[in-house]
DNA sequence: TTTGTAATTAGAATAATTCTAAATCTAAAA
DNA sequence: TTTTAGATTTAGAATTATTCTAATTACAAA
């Protein structure tokens, strides 16, 4: 863990969005000098072991998530606001009805956020 | 539904794999002119109006699929291939689970295949 | 026909990501 | 200490993926 990692990792760990390379990028950018392409690789790095996650969402750049506990995403068609959601037992059911062992699974929730819902 | 849609549309239907958009491109232009840009527009409009889906996996560029009965994918982790899975009753559960109106979900499952298990 | 709208096309442009090779850092060995 | 080896960072080039632009073409309705 070198000192760009460190700072990656906490940028991603502690804005509570779904950043992906580029914002983080700029985020990380603001207070210290660093380089896309330590941006990129250090992503690869910590999603690779287990330090962020990624998140791929249809048609659009692969997000990074500092929150690694087993959760899932629901996307706002409306406004693309990213949301974690909590699941218990899913992967046991899933094992179950497709008898192959799963490394690890994602489900992705399309929906209209409550706030967008509101607002007709 | 144009003639070029209409190829595309049959070329992602009958091939069985989970073609991105340049492997489409390749395999349309073995029989056919067309144009790159012609191809990711039909895409677009195909996955847009329920004729196929659009398959995101984490880091890789996005997929299309023929089968739009409603079903998930695994990705085999050693060869990459894409497998459809069938479901039932998970969008029900989830709508219940969460309280909010799903409009569509997407779960990714990531797996060894049964070929790559059986290779040591 | 003519006209209007939408689709197709080639190629340019943009965006996303990886690669390359040089420079830097770090920790262990001498 | 100095040297060495290995990994990391960096800037920029290269590559890949996708969209945009503007001209052309196709097609259906008037």
């Amino acid at each position: 863990m070198t000192t760009q990692r460190q700072l990656i990792l906490d940028t991603v760990k502690n804005c509570y969005c779904h950043p992906n390379a580029t914002e983080v990028y700029d985020m990380v950018r603001q207070e210290h000098s660093i380089s896309l392409a330590t941006v990129y690789n250090s992503l690869n790095y910590l999603s690779e072991n287990g330090y962020i996650m990624r998140v791929a969402i249809a048609g659009e750049p692969d997000r990074f998530d500092g929150n690694i506990f087993e959760h899932q995403h629901a996307i706002c068609d409306k406004c693309g606001k990213v949301f974690d959601v909590e699941v218990h037992g899913i992967k046991e059911a899933l094992q179950k009805e497709y008898g192959i062992d799963i490394t690890s699974f994602s489900i992705n929730l399309h929906c209209v956020c409550p706030q967008c819902a509101q607002k007709n």
